[in-house]
DNA sequence: GTAGTTATACTAACATGTTAGTATTATCTA
DNA sequence: TAGATAATACTAACATGTTAGTATAACTAC
């Protein structure tokens, strides 16, 4: 495939052009069109991004510190591959994370935080309903961001993100399961009924549990991607 | 004060002239030579450490992503001021991380573990009554990333570190308090003996307790240096 | 003296040229 | 043929030149 093809123009995005190349580096290696140990020319992206080394090179270095790429010195800079520790890292970085915002919000939530997550449920139930995965994946985002934000901590969501980002990118490789959006959104459902009640412990089991059904399904790709991951 | 006494010469760090550059105006930031809401001129820089612009402007750019500079387009890149709520947030991250941990180690800890653990609190204890303030840090900080690295995540130092270089370089604004140190090491005693007992809730509520007790002592240097802090 | 305007000096952002290190391939040797 | 070695083609890292945007200070009009 074309590189062309892989990555999108940068009138696609906004800000500066490092922002935007970032972006749209980004955006081709989450889709995967830029395959795990990949490598990434410079040169190449200057050419059909039509930038110069500059931005391209401050955006690898951002893409760097999220994990997504790894830079060889003087050598190359590749695409990460997939690592299911990465993966459980991330993934318990993010339990840890939302467990303590559930704890806080268990006894402080609002009236109206409470009709927004349920606004948010409610879409869920129509998506799941009619397998959307692309949009539910969308609203389940939110979700989790609308539980970090509802603390009041500002940053939460960008750390949350960094670890985050790998599970994102491998739940790429997960076929559509029927019946799993159902069962997802059941677990969150869950979570708001918890914390509704102001029951803290329970709340903190309910998005164990459903943080945990991820890992479940990731923890098969290894076997089945071995190319994509590392060590193998 | 000149900007070569600020900021140390290259020959004293090691990696890439990006990594040394990072490092050292890193250090002069945390130690407070470079002032909260002071400019950093590029320029100046690159004179004092002999480097052309290219290593300056990437770390920068990586101390930007730590939240230590902020910079403005087209204008200048400067020291961020503290920030109470940003402090608060770092110490609430690590909190919720460390908490996630020691849930893990609390029935998973090794007999070679508790004995690391128990060396450094010794050590902790003899500075302690000494009132050494900058070899207690030390073994602190070291505490603190055994407990993280005792789960075998790898990048939980990473993130934890983001968030709490706010609280560090705050810290240095703190004077020395008798008996401070001997107070912190027992708080330290206790978390570490819940773990021995492996009883989850009392190491939980120890370490939230210690934790605390940071944010009593810095939240009145909003008051005291009230230029350092952002909106004043 | 003050409000508004222009000119200047500064900055980050970006482009491009250069250097030095790495991997691969071709060549030579036993 | 197999292994060591040299040449080549790549890369990131670094240096430096250029552009465009911002703030400050000087200047003008009132």
């Amino acid at each position: 495939m074309t590189l062309k093809l892989k990555i999108r123009t940068l009138d696609n995005f906004q800000g500066s052009l490092t922002d935007r190349t970032f972006l749209a580096i980004r955006e081709a290696i989450m889709e995967l069109n830029f395959l795990p140990g990949e490598i990434i020319r410079k040169h190449d992206i200057c050419n059909t991004l039509g930038v110069s080394r500059s931005p391209v090179s401050e955006a690898l270095a951002k893409l760097r510190n999220e994990g997504l790429v790894e830079v060889v010195p003087q050598s190359g800079t590749f695409v990460s591959r997939f690592s299911l520790q990465d993966i459980k890292e991330g993934a318990f970085l993010r339990e840890a994370i939302e467990l303590a915002c559930i704890e806080i919000l268990a006894s402080n939530i609002s009236e109206k935080q409470l009709i927004d997550l349920n606004r948010n449920l409610k879409l869920q139930k129509v998506l799941a309903e009619t397998d959307d995965y692309q949009g539910f994946y969308q609203l389940d985002a939110e979700m989790h961001s609308m539980i970090l934000d509802f603390t009041g901590y500002k940053n939460l969501a960008k750390v949350t993100k960094t670890g985050w980002v790998q599970v994102d990118r491998a739940r790429q490789l997960l076929l559509p399961v029927h019946g799993r959006l159902k069962k997802a959104f059941q677990e969150h459902r869950a979570v708001i009924k918890a914390l509704e009640k102001n029951d803290v412990a329970l709340a903190r089991k309910k998005m164990r549990t459903h943080l945990n059904q991820l890992i479940l399904l990731l923890t098969p790709l290894e076997k089945k991607h071995p190319h994509l991951f590392e060590n193998s």
